[in-house]
DNA sequence: ACCAGATAACTTTTT
DNA sequence: GTTATCTGGT
């Protein structure tokens, strides 16, 4: 007798789920999911099997790649878990609260051991952007910024120290791998790093880098270790490709032996290098445990049809690592993946529109529909033709909410208020007020740094004459919001409020961003507190913004823009590919490094198996360079990406668009050569 | 000494 | 559209 709930899987989805749980085998185990084979739903299954049979919810850990798919994972568990054990389940799936992205649960697991490791729980989180301007901040300090010939700029150093970090790798060995060009400032960036490691902690802030840095450093301390392995029965891994070496180090100290360790991912979807993301943790993870760790391998795909497996398989068959996968399908109808070709970037844009329309027509909802690209400035004319035909579009991917300046600033003085000491928030608050210039800035941080209540030492603080006017209101704000006395939400208001004739007066557009700012106060009323929406709103950004078209409602239909990279583990009847040509795909900036193009290659391979019944991959032949000025006209003529080269062509049905006129298609059909050459050579002869 | 406006150069993917 | 650097003004 099989219960209900597994009657659905297929044998190597049931092995995955049953191992360990119900059957005599022990120690860790590697799911092998390709695209499309019903990993999500197995990881569900396998979450929902342990806790019906007798796991506490509260003792797994279930780490996923974002918030999205956590909350995605806790809903599926909870209706197969409803299944069977009917309303009783979602106190069950409730208590399944240590499920998160491995930055959000190590962020939670510091602040409940902060005091013992010496770290002020109130620490604040910084984002990629302000890390960057910390280090920028430290840089200075050092006289890096004017060195003789350029320093690597702020983003590079973060790159090159956050790498080091990932990946645990020594400096030399990141300089010489991956960031040869700043090998010879070897000694300066060691300094630097040194020195922005002490100014985080002098702040009382952490990076993304140090959730897991500082996890994994709580996992090698034995009593500490002890103490949270000892929490946690089951941990569970998805996207175990896109994880790096730091966190396999984290999970090795959660579970030494394995005993309940279960990853999940597939090696052909690893799309996350930049990050040091290794293809190597998940093709090693069998070896690091004695006995090995078991290996299901799930090849049945239930999304796409056969034609647009084959063509997807074509693509990654052609990879210099071979993968030993292969996906097979029993929805053999189906048309072959479209191969268009169009003449510029605004006829794909028609085209797409055009397409999707009339999809629609047939009944497949805008929903069910997606664009994918690889960069996020790649949808551009797309989006402008998309509002101009009034169809609703969400975009992921790409520049963030958060990003937007006047957003940015708002939040960093909540952040001020939040730990005075964050000086990357403090020196963008105060610059706003007119008359004050990062000499200013920095001289009032200081006096902040070193003054024992941050508010006596602002209060004490002399502002320059240009700033007098402005002073007072500045001051009672944070007074105001040291104080805590207008309660959250409402303090964004407050913020807002002292704001908005700064607002007026840096930007033009003034009202457009007013907008965001009452959005974000709607957003900011979803969280409990303000230390909560800090924290959360930096490790889980609301990552859709839709331009022109306005935000549509919830229960309206719309389209989804995406790049490949936030298409992870998602799925739409009908995908539309931008640019599939060299240049995009591979795009031109990786250095060229056969691993780089490996991993482009992966994306491609990543974006087609998003698709389950209809696949467009669009060729713009003329593709306009982007960084010139408006209206330039600097443009390559472009060639179909290397990925699909002419050997797999037949898996392809090759198009163009707008269909050729008769006389166009007489003029491009193969002619016999003629060769006027010889008969010019034959003139003399 | 320091701010603010102007100018030139750059823009992959993301927790 | 942004961001680092240069220059003129206070």
């Amino acid at each position: 007798m099989t219960a209900a709930h597994l009657q659905r899987l297929n044998v190597d989805q049931r092995r995955a789920v049953e191992f360990g749980v119900t059957t005599a085998e022990k120690g860790p185990l590697l799911v092998i999911a390709g695209a499309g084979s019903g990993k999500t739903n197995t990881l569900a299954h396998r979450v929902a099997h342990l806790i019906l049979n007798g796991a506490d919810p509260r003792r797994i850990m279930l780490l996923t790649f974002s918030r999205r798919a956590a909350s995605e994972m806790a809903h599926r568990v909870e209706r197969i878990a409803a299944g069977v054990m009917g309303d009783k389940a979602v106190a069950m799936t409730d208590a399944l609260n240590w499920s998160g992205t491995f930055h959000g649960v190590g962020a939670r697991l510091l602040r409940e051991h902060a005091a013992w490791i010496g770290l002020d729980p109130a620490f604040s989180i910084h984002d990629r952007e302000d890390s960057a301007d910390l280090m920028n901040l430290v840089r200075h300090e050092l006289g890096l910024s004017k060195t003789e010939s350029r320093f690597p700029a702020k983003g590079t150093c973060l790159a090159i120290y956050s790498r080091a970090v990932n990946a645990e790798m020594p400096l030399d060995q990141v300089l010489v791998g991956v960031f040869p060009w700043c090998a010879m400032w070897k000694d300066q960036l060691r300094g630097l790093f040194a020195a922005y490691v002490e100014a985080k902690q002098a702040q009382n802030v952490l990076d993304y880098d140090d959730l897991l840095l500082y996890w994994a450093q709580m996992m090698a301390e034995p009593t500490i270790a002890g103490e949270i392995a000892a929490r946690f029965d089951h941990v569970l891994v998805d996207e175990y490709q896109d994880t790096n070496r730091l966190q396999a180090s984290i999970l090795l100290g959660l579970k030494p032996s394995g005993e309940g360790l279960t990853v999940v991912g597939d090696d052909a979807q690893s799309i996350y290098s930049f990050r040091a993301a290794t293809v190597r943790n998940i093709l090693d993870f069998p070896g690091h445990f004695s006995p090995k760790a078991s290996v299901v391998t799930l090849e049945r795909n239930y999304r796409s049809t056969q034609p647009i497996l084959a063509a997807a398989n074509g693509v990654i068959g052609l990879a210099s690592e071979r993968f030993t996968k292969n996906l097979w399908t029993e929805r053999t109808a189906g048309d072959r993946p479209r191969l268009v070709t169009v003449r510029g970037e605004s006829e794909q844009a028609r085209y797409v529109a055009e397409t999707i329309l009339e999809n629609r027509e047939q009944g497949v909802a805008l929903k069910a529909q997606a664009v994918l690209f690889r960069a996020a400035h790649h949808s551009g004319p797309l989006e402008v033709e998309l509002t101009r035909r009034n169809i609703p579009f969400v975009k992921f991917g790409g520049l963030k909410f958060l990003d937007a300046a006047h957003v940015k600033d708002l939040l960093a003085v909540l952040r001020f208020a939040e730990n005075p000491r964050d000086r990357v928030a403090g020196f963008r608050v105060v610059q706003l007020l007119p008359g004050v210039g990062p000499m200013i800035a920095g001289r009032l941080l200081d006096a902040v740094a070193g003054a024992i209540d941050p508010l006596e030492a602002l209060k004490g603080f002399a502002p320059p004459a240009r700033a007098s006017e402005d002073w007072p209101a500045f001051l009672a704000l944070i007074t105001a919001l040291r104080s805590r006395q207008a309660g959250w939400p409402a303090e964004v208001e407050a913020v807002r409020n002292w704001y908005e004739p700064h607002l007026d007066r840096i930007h033009e557009d003034a009202a457009m961003r007013l907008a965001d700012l009452v959005q974000l106060e709607q957003i900011a009323g979803g969280y409990a507190s303000r230390e909560r929406f800090l924290t959360e709103l930096t490790l889980d950004p609301p990552d859709a913004t839709s331009d022109e078209a306005g935000v549509p409602h919830r229960d309206e239909d719309y389209l989804i823009l995406s790049t490949i990279h936030s298409s992870k583990g998602q799925e739409w009847k009908s995908v539309f590919v931008l640019n599939t040509i060299d240049g995009c795909m591979p795009i031109d900036l990786s250095t060229g490094s056969a691993e780089e193009i490996e991993e482009e290659r992966r994306l491609l391979y990543v974006a087609m198996t998003r698709a389950k019944d209809q696949l467009h991959l669009v060729m713009p032949q003329r593709f306009f360079v982007h960084q010139q000025a408006r209206g330039g006209d600097r443009h390559v003529y472009a060639t179909r990406t290397r990925f699909i080269p002419s050997a797999i062509i037949g898996l392809f049905d090759q198009r163009i668009w707008p269909p050729l006129t008769a006389q166009e298609a007489a003029a491009s059909a193969p002619r016999p050569p003629v060769d006027i050459a010889a008969r010019m050579r034959g003139m003399w002869r």
